[in-house]
DNA sequence: TATGAATGAGGTTTCATTCAT
DNA sequence: CATGAATGAAACCTCATTCAT
């Protein structure tokens, strides 16, 4: 199932390829701690979903919190390098904006796991990013893109001005993370019709509908 | 201790009030999952700070799950007896639905137990909220409620035709659910001047008005 | 194997007498900690040698490092008491002197687990003995008894003056815990010849006459 | 990066010396042993500390207890040689006696890891020392020394007949080792006025009238 | 109805030791 | 000679739950 070792001398199941082996153990681990949280997650249950022990887990990251907080830092580093793939500058800044909704809910919606880490760690208090260093710098830029863009909008004239950049973020980020992670008690007590597709499709446009308009120069 | 008369039916001679020992539990366990989770709860905690023992947990609930599930149902009650509150009927559309969202919103931030416990139940895929019966129904509520006020809005020509009750519904829930859950990680990453009071008082303004752009008559 | 339970119910292995338990635990685990020290000691064999389970170590002293602190603490308050049995108000000073030491010395003797976990602990470098309260104080009182003993030799002309109890206290633990504790190393290397018996009296002759040539009103 | 010319014998063109790894890892295990007990002792820890790494320790030493074995070797060969550097044969017999006293009492004080080495070695039984071939042999010597010395007091009426040398080192090992040893609990439950300094030197003295007070012809 | 003692299963972590290079 | 990765056995500790009174 994994294909791996280049290196061809032996042939048990070892593979003394360090990198590989801690990033098998933090793909199986992000998955495991977005199911079941932290205290509901198990390392003999990580330990085997991996090609190693759980020997190893320890190894490597010290405790089951130190692979948690590993798996936390992972999940926002690869969350902001995806936003930042949109290509704001070329484009017209309300297609831009919308984009960067469609997007980001799209993209939460595929990848629930990002999502569930955030509510997991909220149950926290946040704790475990606190004691991640480097990862509110890391964060900051989609602020300063999203700044860019309101001050380009505002520039043509599609924008109102006094838009808030954090503001806005807040509110994408709400429609995208609410979407994914509380929807289990949400379409169990208010069952939309449709397919779970349709029913995407239409949140998606609300959301997208709703950023638009409090963007806009239109009075409210 | 507690010197009480025996509540109506019984005449054992027994002085203790079995609801009051109920209620009390559910109490101290709400907040106590609201605090830790499901998996991080710990039923010696939660006895500890009770009025009464461990045994009484198990008399009363039949298990930890068992508590849990009790505990979400009171929050779901009480959430929805709480909104109803808002006298509707009588009142200007547009005024109606601001003060729906103001107080949505400020009632979670001043409640966040509840908010945190939907968070939770979500961790565990609403399994738990699926066993209690007959809740669903008692949902419903709600939606007939945005329902009335929508199609008085559109009658009085202030709102636009095609709000679906349930899209406005899941706004107002997502602004208010995620303002108060997710943060601990959002506040932390992306830090906003101000005292808490007057950020809260933003994020008030910030969905309200979102909102209302959102069901207003003008053109996207 | 132990008598017990006078309260006459049931008949499987429980004992529901608390006191019983936690001493029953005690006296195992002084055993074994002052057989194989306190990181090599082994919750489960001390476990296994009890009456009850793993389980209910950790119930009433909490961790390893707290049942090893309850089994100094219940060492030193033994020692000491035993200590005190000795009748010195109406002995002859040298009398009471010799007796003291001989005491000592025989006691440490036939009792060498109290000898063996005052070395683990300074191994340890009492760190453990610290956080027990009130030990200090109940230390005193052997100190205030010799100082009481050598006031009353020198009145009667038998012991010099400017006899320090504390010093006296240290020579005859000296001697009587290097006795017990470090025989092993030392029987091994000089072998003393003899029965184990004859030795022992070789000691306490040895130990008893230093001390009280030491506090005799001869000159060096 | 420690440049030196190859040790005599091979010529394979390495340039590290085995005798200097040796050495080093045994220097480093000296102190981590005798700070932390055999059972508390990690090879991890130790194999930090040095130059080399965990793999040499078990080419040199075979495992832990081997290399705690040779470390034991190691010290107790250290003392004995320390010891016979004081010259006996030119001295009065007293004024040797006291020098001896006070030279094992400093030197324990001074060089903590053997006593405490020692300490743990009884924890043990004894059995790795007797795993050591010739240790005995090796350490009889200052028997024999003292023997002589004990004559010489004897002969010039300086001693009183009938001191058996095993005895009188059994005294002086006391006094040294246990004030090294023992001296946390000690101190802790019997505090001395004074600096530590003062407290020694009054200890030393101590020690020596003692011994000397126990050679001296003086009666009893 | 109420309480503190007791339990077994399972969880996290540690450690001496060995292997591949 | 030397290194860092890997390992399995066993250690410590926790938890929901039940029993005796």
């Amino acid at each position: 199932m994994v294909s791996r070792r280049k290196s061809g001398s032996g042939s048990s199941g070892r593979t003394n390829d360090p990198e590989r082996t801690r990033a098998n153990i933090l793909a199986v681990a992000s998955e495991h701690f977005a199911e079941h949280g932290l205290s509901g997650g198990r390392i003999d249950d990580i330990a085997t979903q991996t090609n190693t022990s759980k020997r190893m887990i320890y190894y490597y990251f010290g405790s089951k919190e130190g692979l948690y907080e590993a798996v936390l830092e992972r999940a926002y580093l690869e969350i902001r390098r995806v936003e930042l793939e949109i290509d704001i500058p070329n484009m017209d800044p309300t297609d831009a904006l919308r984009q960067i909704v469609h997007f980001t809910v799209d993209h939460q919606y595929s990848h629930p796991w990002f999502g569930r880490l955030v509510a997991i760690e909220n149950i926290h208090h946040g704790e475990y990013l606190k004691r991640i260093p480097g990862i509110r710098e890391h964060n900051a830029t989609i602020i300063q893109q999203l700044e860019t863009l309101i001050a380009k909008g505002v520039e043509q004239g599609q924008f109102r001005t006094g838009i808030d950049p954090l503001s806005l973020h807040w509110m994408i980020s709400a429609f995208a993370i609410f979407n994914v992670v509380n929807d289990y008690t949400f379409s169990y007590l208010f069952p939309t019709p449709g397919t779970p597709q349709e029913v995407q499709a239409q949140r998606r446009a609300l959301a997208t509908e709703a950023v638009l308009r409090w963007c806009s120069v239109q009075a409210a």
